[in-house]
DNA sequence: AATTTTATTGTTATATTATAACGTTACATT
DNA sequence: AATGTAACGTTATAATATAACAATAAAATT
């Protein structure tokens, strides 16, 4: 079971998050032709400050600070689309939103743990998990061929504070 | 595990379907003691009138096709509310779409097996894969609350046609 | 280097999905 | 019948996403 869990619900050197993704997406692109635009970067590297998913329109706010000029909606949707198809992110279907893929190029798919308090989301690549549903699908003569799975409740930190006082500090937040 | 595949993916009384769904309503509501309103009765029904999900839009446009009259956005969202509240029926996230609980009532969470051809969509209540997810969160900590779950791929029928000559005849379709 | 081709981005407009706010009607209880 | 509540009607608008076409930049070819 392969999950980026315990490093998104601890403090960390977050700025080594980024860099890496940054990175990997370098030579993703190197390896596959193709081209890692200023835009492309930067959209890369929004859904990269933190490990929540944010949504095309938040992305549009974040780039027209990053940049400087504000950017229109099919610019946005065309860097998610790029991103998308190299594995570099993962669209949440249930929230609308994106986030990076913490193990592109490493064939899997995908399940993500949203808190729904802190709104981060933890990916996990579970083999058990995939060869059940490929059983499932089997079993019901379905031709299983993508899968969005999500899972919602409290990450690890909101889980403490709600058995304590409440909602998770501002500062646990991440 | 629990499925009305077998069902969805072969001829069948089809009236029998929405019958059954209409009277489970009926029963859920005099239950709990809410209002199975006109409104709240159709879009029930046209979300059973096929084993397809349905947008809210395309509900209200059958809708006021049925009703003679046309309907304004809120009331559709509101009869959706409603239906889901009571789990009548599902939303499924990833096509914005929604589509009748084929056993309400009983407790379980949802794994969808959509058609990517002819739109189907399945619903399967798995045990074995709802302990399974139940493991991995409390193995990273995370409270589960609820869950998305959706496949998509070919279903039975289009699985076979796709196999042979290519797309599935719409009278096969359904 | 100039030309051609292709990929990327800009721009405008609009489609699609969903909700807010407030008024009105219908129903249920007393 | 009077009252309170739940449901629906109506208007406007928010939020998410894409179509269509023009302009530009980068890469490939000559």
């Amino acid at each position: 079971m392969l999950t980026n869990s315990r490093l998104v619900h601890q403090p960390h050197d977050h700025s080594r998050c980024i860099n890496a993704a940054l990175s990997r997406a370098d030579e993703l692109c190197v390896a596959s032709k193709a081209r890692l635009t200023p835009t492309r970067k930067s959209v890369l590297q929004l859904l990269w400050q933190s490990h929540r998913p944010l949504g095309a329109y938040q992305l549009q706010d974040q780039l027209a600070v990053l940049s400087g000029k504000s950017i229109a909606p099919p610019t946005i949707y065309r860097a998610i689309e790029f991103l998308l198809g190299l594995g570099l992110i993962h669209r949440i279907a249930s929230l609308n939103a994106y986030i990076g893929c913490p193990f592109p190029g490493s064939d899997h798919s995908n399940l993500f743990m949203i808190c729904n308090q802190c709104g981060s989301a933890a990916e996990v690549a579970h083999n058990g998990l995939n060869e059940l549903l490929q059983k499932a699908s089997d079993k019901a003569d379905f031709t299983l061929q993508s899968q969005a799975l999500e899972l919602f409740g409290l990450c690890p930190n909101c889980s403490l504070s709600a058995d304590q006082t409440g909602p998770a500090s501002p500062e646990n937040r991440q």
